[in-house]
DNA sequence: TTTAATTATTAGACAGGTCTAATATTTAAG
DNA sequence: CTTAAATATTAGACCTGTCTAATAATTAAA
């Protein structure tokens, strides 16, 4: 199946939007791809002509086992590729995104192959976000919130749930990377803002907003 | 300038079928971008209107300067990126051409860069042919073809002059590949055939067409 | 130098992906 | 339960890049 960059855009943004509830609405796709409602319904009666997804007027969207598949894949190219970028040509943290972006879109087996070879076959990204296999599965981690961690637990830092340029390099700053062992000291119940220990930082202030984008693994 | 995909085709099809006479007509890049002549002609009014090159009707096609640069700006990110495939992810030089043709497109300053400085700032492609720097100026080599050197002398392979599939793999059977020193035995005037030596070969019989598309520095 | 072949352009159509304006349905609020 | 707000669809237009069919200009051959 050939796929045009732009379905490839709308199947990766399906997937992501319908991850939680496994369905997604119109109004989201259109604001996550800054496309206007009317173009995005017209591309979903297309995508449901392709079997890539269920659609029905008014009724929220669904992926179908193919359509998940196509997206998996696309999302496991990006994957492959942001941590290439890191790990293999030195390029930072919070500039891979866009490249990846532009990379998830090239059509060759061997190069994504020779990619995933290259890294020693992966299972996540520099984001900590699982990467799907070659026929769409990913293993899934449970993860836990740092904000949903209570006073005196030892966890470690495993993924992110935002890529956004503004959000990596506050972590940068802070010296927040992944892998980092986190305790927590206390809890605010009041606004669930949290003083933390890391490396060598004893008591910094961790905002909820920021915690709750945080997942970390419980360490016992 | 942002560009489309479809733009820098173009572009960079006419930088190459422009190269040696500096024109080339609509016939011509219809044929080798495999589109119609009508579809050519009206894409050259609009490349005329962005000052990418000189058009009148029924006059051949020149590049203009703006149009040259941003053709081997192109042409700069294909050879950079063909490299860059053959020598960091060992992907073999028959197959770098098509995944070159696709990474040529991305946009990315820092992507191309570090390209640029893993592999050492390099000045020509695993096909021998020379890399644009980043104002798009190329550093000429004078070639001389294979086909005109005489019995006698000892010199080294540097470019081949078409990169198809079929013949890199001719090549590499042959186990002829860049730097490789030849020394001509002997040639033969009536159908310009010739008996080579080369690494541990003596005696190779090379045909016309094939001497002709390998580009060689004479040593002395 | 007239004709035939080659190369090039014009005119008009079409598909993909997008938009705006108008309308319909569903959901939430009063 | 009625109304307002939010979400979704239809209808029709537009732009880019492509095509085919018809015509024109240039070049090569007879």
């Amino acid at each position: 199946m050939v796929k045009t960059f732009t379905e490839e855009n709308y199947l990766k943004a399906i997937y992501y939007l319908s991850e939680e509830s496994g369905e997604v609405g119109t109004f989201e796709i259109s604001k996550h791809l800054q496309i206007k409602m009317p173009t995005v319904t017209s591309m979903m009666k297309k995508f449901a002509d392709k079997n890539w997804v269920f659609y029905e007027s008014y009724k929220p969207i669904r992926l179908t086992e193919k359509g998940r598949e196509e997206a998996a894949l696309i999302i496991r190219k990006h994957r492959l590729t942001e941590l290439f970028l890191v790990e293999k040509m030195g390029i930072a943290w919070h500039e891979v995104h866009d490249i990846a972006e532009q990379l998830e879109h090239i059509n060759s087996a061997l190069f994504f192959e020779k990619i995933d070879e290259l890294l020693g076959f992966p299972k996540f990204d520099p984001h900590g976000s699982p990467i799907p296999d070659k026929k769409g599965s990913i293993e899934r981690k449970q993860y836990l919130k740092l904000s949903e961690c209570k006073p005196g637990q030892r966890v470690k830092l495993t993924a992110v749930m935002n890529s956004s340029d503004e959000f990596l390099k506050f972590l940068n700053q802070k010296e927040i990377a992944l892998g980092v062992v986190i305790e927590i000291l206390e809890k605010e119940p009041f606004d669930n803002s949290m003083r933390i220990s890391y490396n060598k930082k004893t008591g910094e202030y961790i905002s909820s907003p920021v915690s709750e984008k945080l997942l970390v693994e419980r360490i016992y």
